[in-house]
DNA sequence: GGGGGCTATGGGGGG
DNA sequence: CATAGCCCCC
């Protein structure tokens, strides 16, 4: 029995396989890109529960639900059943969870709203409104970055105003109040019973801290092995709760953190590669694996990795190899404009399509910024491609899907004033604006939430009636919901509240565009209400009511729900596919300016984290790496002309295919008829357009000179001559670049055309 | 005071 | 290219 259960330890090497059973104590595994490290995570949660201990006790944190997914779903293949009980998820949710049961010991309702950053950007609004400053100079996405970092780096308002640096920062930037506004802004959340992102950390770190009626010794004792994955991505409060949690007198100290400095991309949020160093300072007798040996990439991508990484001073020493076969060489496309990239994008993936028979979902086209998705798109379409967008605009950020929500939270935290504002004069019922600010007006006045001043305090004649229909409205939601799932409230909630009923009375096309939304949230909400998978976890077994379901939702982005098991090409950002691999990866838009990004310009530290956001995109490539650039695209509104990315250059020129780094300025779209009319201007060249499913090669002795060929690549060309060493030169005349083309018999796929 | 249509402005990455 | 702010009419 016992070999059977430990079977999976073979199938780890040496180092691995120590980072697996090491389970008493501190460690830390260095784990390079494709180093089989969500293999030694997922196995050692399996040899914990296989060395008998209790799937209860373990805490394995991730940063995504994605990666949480993944690795609940690996675990449970290793280890069968218990493996559900893990405590296994993200900081956020998990910490939400336990904040679920406990955060009426902070002074919130254990039902608290979670507010996302549009919520927080709109309440720093108001306070910034009511204080009257100007906000051309207090940029509220501005101020919430700064409490944002105050409350990562656990500044309390007060110590705030004490920080001589903070202070004089604000200063310089002539925004000397920030702290008043944190201040407001801290007690406006306690008010309204809700928590931003990063107060589901601060407040977790609060529980602990305070430890009342012993809660932390509660968790201490629940949470004896403890693991982090991409520490590297920790911010000061989140090392500081691991702490908390596993650094204490009498402690067993079982923690384990799996990260990689090379792939630290979120110092924007406050991670900071220091808690690495810190870790090694406060966990002495840690033990550290650092695995080295790249299972994923083929070498060129793996050197080109190391060439790029070498650029940045600060690093922990070590060397990724791999010991696969060469492969392709790393491919380099120049565009003119960003539409012809995306057209080359397109081009190059059905040419690896036919010839490699690669399948979409093998292929993934990166970029820096959301917005470069479009062109991708369109391109695609034209070939009528199969893609996926992962990112931007979430699901849950569509307005009428925010809409609906906002009338569930309400329902549900009376004192959500943000929900309550949105809903109010949604859909249009005679609440206007000078209305809606003087209920503010008075809530803030009297220290009253909105929903108490519209419910308790009688209006002038003309809103009295209106604001009286608002008001029963939401009683009956409140009533309705008491006695029915989540689900039925919802759907009670759509109807009732006019929103459906606008919508279809709108009858456009976009109309019913959000109609279809609106029932996919619905169906959303209905799965959920149904799904048992959550009854395997005890605690949260029955909880099927509509706050539970808000705070699943509120932590949930785009890239986490899977759409099915269709075929697609994968567009995301660079940022999202961390973690992830594909056969084939294109990282596009490889220009100064934006990759990396013009924001980042100024500093060597924000060049470095570019630098690392570009070595995790090379990484996440098995066999073909192809790198795009443009020399002109739309950017703000203008067309800009960019230079390629220094990026490019830091690659060493042994590991890049040399034909495709000859500049291709002459060539022109390759694109043939539309099939979608209207969305694309006609193409200018025709394309070599062969048709591959019809393909079929010749044998050798039928190239000869003067014969007409085929090539699926190239399209139509005649052969000028053919050497001793079965080397024909074949003059191609759609291609794209240099005509005159050396083709190696041997390999090439050639057919010959009859006359 | 409320509603609708127009112009001006601003735009990274994510839990 | 989407949203906020502004103006004008009811």
């Amino acid at each position: 029995m016992r070999e059977v259960a430990f079977s999976y330890l073979k199938e780890l090497n040496d180092i691995q396989r120590l980072a697996v059973t090491t389970l008493d104590g501190p460690v830390m595994v260095i784990a390079g890109p494709g180093s089989g490290k969500t293999r030694v995570l997922t196995y050692r949660i399996a040899h914990m529960l296989n060395s008998g201990i209790n799937p209860g006790n373990i805490l394995a944190l991730t940063f995504t639900n994605k990666a949480a997914k993944e690795m609940k779903h690996r675990i449970e293949h290793v280890a069968g059943q218990g493996a559900n009980r893990v405590w296994a998820g993200t900081f956020h949710s998990l910490f939400a969870r336990i904040l679920r049961t406990e955060a009426h010991r902070l002074g919130f309702p254990n039902d608290f709203t979670i507010y996302d950053t549009d919520d927080t950007k709109s309440v720093i609004e108001e306070i910034i409104k009511t204080m009257n400053l100007d906000k051309k100079v207090y940029v509220a996405g501005q101020v919430r970055s700064r409490i944002s970092s105050a409350k990562s780096n656990l500044i309390t308002p007060k110590a705030y105003s004490a920080n001589e640096d903070l202070m004089a920062m604000d200063r310089m930037n002539r925004r000397p109040l920030i702290y008043q506004i944190y201040e407001k802004y801290v007690a406006k959340c306690q008010k309204s019973g809700a928590m931003d992102f990063d107060d589901l950390l601060l407040q977790m770190f609060k529980l602990l801290y305070q430890n009342p009626d012993g809660v932390r010794e509660k968790y201490q004792q629940q949470f004896r092995y403890v693991m982090v994955d991409e520490f590297q991505d920790t911010n000061y409060l989140q090392y500081e709760i691991l702490k908390m949690l596993c650094y204490y007198e009498g402690s067993p100290r079982n923690i384990c953190i799996v990260g990689d400095d090379a792939q630290s991309i979120y110092s924007f949020r406050g991670a900071t590669i220091e808690n690495i160093l810190q870790f090694e300072h406060d966990f002495k007798d840690v033990k550290t694996f650092k695995l080295e040996q790249n299972y994923r990439s083929t070498s060129y991508i793996v050197n080109a990795a190391n060439d790029v990484i070498k650029f940045n001073s600060k690093q922990i020493q070590k060397k990724i190899w791999t010991d696969k076969a060469d492969g392709p060489k790393i491919k380099i496309i120049k565009s003119m404009s960003e539409t012809e990239e995306g057209k080359r994008v397109a081009d190059t993936i059905v040419e690896q399509k036919n010839r490699h028979n690669l399948a979409n979902k093998d292929i993934a086209i990166l970029y820096r910024t959301n917005g470069q998705s479009r062109i991708f798109e369109e391109a695609l379409r034209r070939y009528n491609l199969t893609y996926r967008i992962y990112g931007g605009l979430s699901f849950y950020q569509r307005k009428e899907i925010k809409d609906i929500i906002a009338y569930m939270r309400l329902t549900v935290n009376e004192k959500d004033d943000e929900a309550l504002k949105r809903v109010i004069n949604y859909p249009r019922r005679g609440i206007g604006d000078s209305t809606v600010d003087g209920i503010m007006q008075i809530a803030n006045d009297n220290d009253m939430s909105m929903w108490e001043v519209i419910s308790k305090i009688e209006f002038n004649p003309r809103a009295r009636k209106s604001i009286g229909e608002f008001v029963s409205l939401i009683e009956r939601f409140r009533n309705y919901s008491s006695s029915n799932d989540a689900y039925q409230t919802a759907l009670y909630i759509a109807k009732h509240s006019g929103i459906v009923d606008l919508f279809k009375a709108e009858g456009t096309l976009e109309a019913e565009g959000r109609l279809e939304n609106i029932t996919s949230l619905l169906d959303g909400i209905q799965e959920f209400t149904e799904d048992d998978e959550l009854l395997i976890n005890e605690e949260f077994s029955a909880d099927k009511s509509m706050s539970r379901f808000l705070q699943s939702i509120s932590l949930m982005t785009d890239a986490d729900d899977e759409k099915g098991e269709t075929d697609a090409i994968t567009l995301m950002s660079v940022h999202a596919a961390k973690g992830l691999e594909f056969k084939s990866v294109f990282v596009t838009g490889l220009e100064e300016n934006l990759f990396p990004s013009y924001q980042s310009l100024s500093t060597p530290e924000q060049i470095d984290e570019e630098r690392r956001l570009f070595y995790v995109a090379i990484t996440r490539a098995e066999t073909y790496l192809t790198l795009t650039f443009a020399n002109s695209r739309y950017q703000f509104g203008q067309m800009r002309f960019n230079d390629q990315s220094r990026f490019l250059e830091e690659i060493s020129s042994e590991n890049i295919d040399a034909i495709s780094s000859i500049t291709r300025e002459e060539s022109k779209p390759a694109f043939g008829e539309p099939k979608l009319l209207g969305n694309f201007k006609k193409a200018i060249a025709a394309p070599p357009k062969v048709d591959a499913a019809n393909f079929k090669p010749s044998s050798l002795d039928k190239i000869k000179k003067g014969q007409k060929v085929l090539h699926l690549k190239f399209g139509e060309g005649e052969v000028l001559a053919v050497d001793e060493r079965m080397v024909a030169t074949i003059f191609f005349s759609q291609a794209t670049d240099m005509k005159e083309k050396r083709i190696v018999l041997q390999f090439a796929k050639l057919q010959v055309i009859s006359e």
